[in-house]
DNA sequence: AAGATAATTGAAAACGGTTTCAATTCATTT
DNA sequence: AAATGAATTGAAACCGTTTTCAATTATCTT
């Protein structure tokens, strides 16, 4: 049914049952209620694209999503359409197929110039990374989960990753470890040099120097927490805790901890960072994992809200948010023996 | 930069850049590569919703996304984007956070009715699901991934659940196990019925019964894994195996297991369907599990493939695709004690 | 009750493309 | 060279809304 139609068998014009269901204030409040019930009752729903034609607004938020079956992106798109219910915008999913900087800029372009979306998000950026001043210069509204250091102007929420290793290798060193490996995520990532910077700075304020042979990098899985676990206790001289990069890399750790006829807590201890998966708790992990806690899901809701207030008109310089994160201790960490 | 502008700078009509940019055949080869070269050049990109408005096209496609964090989602949705990118067609996310069938309802005709999408997909339907009614009155194209009994007419790919637990249960038999317990998926999904059929059937065409009190229904998690297995394993006659909705239920299966001192695919088998995740494989666990398997991504990728074809104008009644699932056996299962 | 003001309503012009139909150009045939 | 048909191009209508501006109706003053 059209706008034509439906205004023609109330005896109104297009103008006003228009106006009527958008909410203006110059509608008297009796036509508002008949428009409202006789729009539910005949089913009349205005064609999204023509008023995306018409008012330039697309009511849709892109997302980009990488190749890789990327364990946090459920998480977080679930927690945005938390907040979008509401607000009548969609999420639009793009791939990010592209193995050169090249694709990935046609990709943003076409989400952009072709009017798909009024606001981007993007993820896991790098300290200089491209994108940023590309959207820039797209003029389109953005908001980076996570952080970057390139000088061009840029929203963005991000948690305290170097902070959240600070304090979970601080726990290990106060608990009287001394050799610590760490198993990082992708090598590059703002995130991972952040958390790299934490365990770093918490040798160092206890005149220590972290071991760049027990550093590595790696993304989240299973099979590398296993891998790379593997490799730092089979060492001479093995570390006696590791902090994991996430709840997945911890699962192989662990794994990699008991085929070694050693015990979790005991011979070694581990604490990962966990970003909240319901179908995967540290709590639930024999033994309990002590973890640096923050909900991915939360992230992609207020994301969402960010987004929201961008495309609303809020300055980017303006919306800068660091998360704190929460240190659970639980039976994964325990002095060395 | 809009079409008239452009055409203006190229010295043709409107008309004809619309052309030769749409690859119709009336235009010149020569008109056709120079307006292809500036438009890249001068960035020009048609705005998507006047297109849209014009051709009736959405160039999207919707998938409807349940509350919980969906653990399968991210793996089939970037399956979807594999396929689309080529087609250049948007995946569109709708939350499902109704708890009451009508305002799901809602939601499918917010997509529809306003012209957001061109076909929707659906996920784990139960036998009778109300969507499918809903969406063929609708008439929108659509696909469920999954199956279900309802003799309205719908597009279809599912996985064999049915063989895949039969010949995973068939397995367990054949090795000895005369006590097996299945933790199923959620109850009433056509998926877990499927399931718990393959079970029965094993048993029967051995003359033998499953036991209702070794079948139970929950989510895929580690959680649930953990507590099903356990609650089995402390009976008094405990089964000597375990079938497993998924490899996430598989890994609280293991912890359950250890944590009673016993070891899998000695004191316990364990097998479990497997949907490929790239960060959690089944071949790396300790002992490496045993499986049934099946690609969600490669799920995702022929769905949108589907739907393309659905879009196009194939008849739902003609698709109706069967997968077959590998049986992939490893350290989990072996005869019982 | 008339005049002024405020509250509602409607007509028509966009929004930026696609597509029908008619006009033009070009090549081919006689 | 004229006639014919094919290949290209363009003018204008239209897709279904929103919004500007003008017109109408209701309410308030005096």
């Amino acid at each position: 049914m059209k706008l034509r139609e439906f205004a023609k068998q109330l005896g109104l014009s297009p103008t006003t049952v228009s106006r009527a269901l958008s909410g203006y204030p110059e509608v008297s409040e009796a036509t508002r209620a008949r428009v409202a019930t006789e729009a539910m009752r005949l089913g009349y729903r205005p064609d999204i694209n023509a008023v995306r034609l018409k008012t330039g607004r697309a009511g849709a938020i892109g997302v980009m999503m990488g190749r890789s079956g990327e364990i946090h992106f459920a998480e977080f798109v679930s927690g945005m359409a938390q907040r979008l219910e509401t607000a009548d915008t969609d999420i639009l999913i793009t791939p990010i197929t592209a193995h050169n900087d090249d694709d990935e800029i046609q990709a943003y372009r076409r989400l952009v110039e072709s009017r798909r979306v009024d606001a981007v998000i993007i993820h896991s950026p790098r300290p200089q990374d491209p994108r940023i001043e590309m959207l820039n210069s797209l003029g389109v509204p953005f908001l980076v989960h996570g952080r970057s250091e390139t000088e061009h102007v840029h929203a963005w929420l991000d948690i305290d990753n170097e902070g959240a290793v600070r304090r979970s290798t601080e726990h290990l060193l106060d608990l009287g470890h001394r050799r610590i490996a760490m198993i990082n995520g992708l090598r590059g990532k703002t995130y991972s040099i952040h958390r790299e910077q934490g365990f770093r700075l918490a040798h160092q304020e206890r005149g220590l120097t972290a071991d760049p042979n027990l550093m590595v990098c790696d993304k989240f899985s299973d099979e590398s927490g296993f891998r790379h676990a593997r490799s730092f206790l089979e060492r001479a001289n093995a570390p006696t805790a590791i902090v994991a990069g996430s709840t997945m890399t911890a699962l192989g750790v662990y794994r990699a901890v008991r085929s070694l006829g050693m015990t979790v807590g005991q011979d070694v201890s581990v604490i990962a960072h966990d970003d909240v998966f319901p179908y995967l708790t540290a709590e639930n992990m024999v033994p309990s994992l002590s973890t640096t806690r923050s909900s991915m899901r939360a992230a992609g809701t207020r994301c969402a809200e960010l987004a929201l207030q961008l495309i609303a008109g809020r300055a980017a310089e303006e919306i800068h948010e660091l998360w704190p994160v929460e240190l659970i201790l639980r039976e994964s960490t325990a002095p060395p023996r």
